[in-house]
DNA sequence: GAGGATGATTTGTATCACAAATGATTTAGA
DNA sequence: TCTAAATCATTTGTGATACAAATCATCCTC
């Protein structure tokens, strides 16, 4: 296994490349505490959306995800299959599955939780309490506005 | 094309979420910046790393840009092709391949440089120069600390 | 000089994003 | 009402990438 050193300065210039990788160490690190779980950090998210507002079509749950509408798939027959998600007929329009999870799913999204609550306080150990707090309400701040597709170019 | 929301609140909570979308979200716009030169977010970190200190093994390139050695040999093959950059023998070590911007390299570099800056306006467009200050230093702190590897377990 | 380590490379595998096509169903319009 | 277009879930295919492992040349140590 390879050493990866830390961020060279001459990166580190750039907010964007920092939050880039800071992101996807942010990612790798919760996959690895997920490993108990055998699940993914997609599961986490499908299931906190699920367990917010039961019932979501997969269609809705890509939208808040950001997963892809054919990977939507994959997850969900896998928790489906390891009994810790369903899917039920919508009542009102036969095209539309309905999420929801199981007790099983529940209680795992519960341990889950506490996984990522660890994490936070390990990945974030460098920053205050005061910085943690000025941190979120930042990314917060740009989730706002980052995340919305272009208008049609028409 | 499908339609990406806004990150919903229930996944916003949690700061490492936060990061780790926000962080795909600015590596996906810098790849679409990038497309007018052809050129990839991983070529702007091995360029920028070898116009800091010309010369350098693919070995130090991998451990400042934790791009897989693997996936060096392709990136650099991609450079050389196009003339952005070389592979000269390093005078110490014939095993080590020294590697060099050429002019090209260097112009193409500068260009991506402007597209960089332009993008980050854009980007952190919703945050005043105070936070972004703020931002960055927090993220620069936390890249200190956080892209170690765990020390061996034995 | 032999054996083990190291740098670059190749190969193979699994994962994932994305585009496109399909089938069932709903919605909108003539 | 009948038909055409749109929508939801799904399948399929392709390309990109991560990672492990093997290979080859070279270096370093004893």
């Amino acid at each position: 296994m390879w050493e990866r050193g830390p961020i060279p300065s001459e990166l580190g210039q750039f907010p964007g490349y920092l939050l880039a990788r800071l992101g996807e160490a942010s990612r790798r690190r919760f996959q690895k505490a997920l490993e108990p779980e055998r699940l993914h950090p997609r599961d986490f998210g499908v299931m906190t959306m699920v367990a917010a507002q039961p019932g979501m079509s997969q269609q809705q749950l890509h939208e808040k995800t950001a997963i892809d509408p054919s990977s939507m798939v994959a997850v969900i027959d896998e928790l489906e299959a390891r009994g810790l998600a369903e899917r039920r007929p919508h009542p009102e329009d036969r095209r539309t599955r309905a999420i929801f999870l199981t007790d099983d799913g529940q209680e795992a999204l519960a341990r889950v939780r506490v996984l990522a609550a660890n994490l936070q306080r390990e990945f974030f150990g460098a920053l205050s309490a005061d910085e943690r707090r000025t941190f979120h309400a930042l990314l917060q701040k740009l989730a706002g506005t980052v995340e919305r597709k272009q208008p049609p170019a028409s």
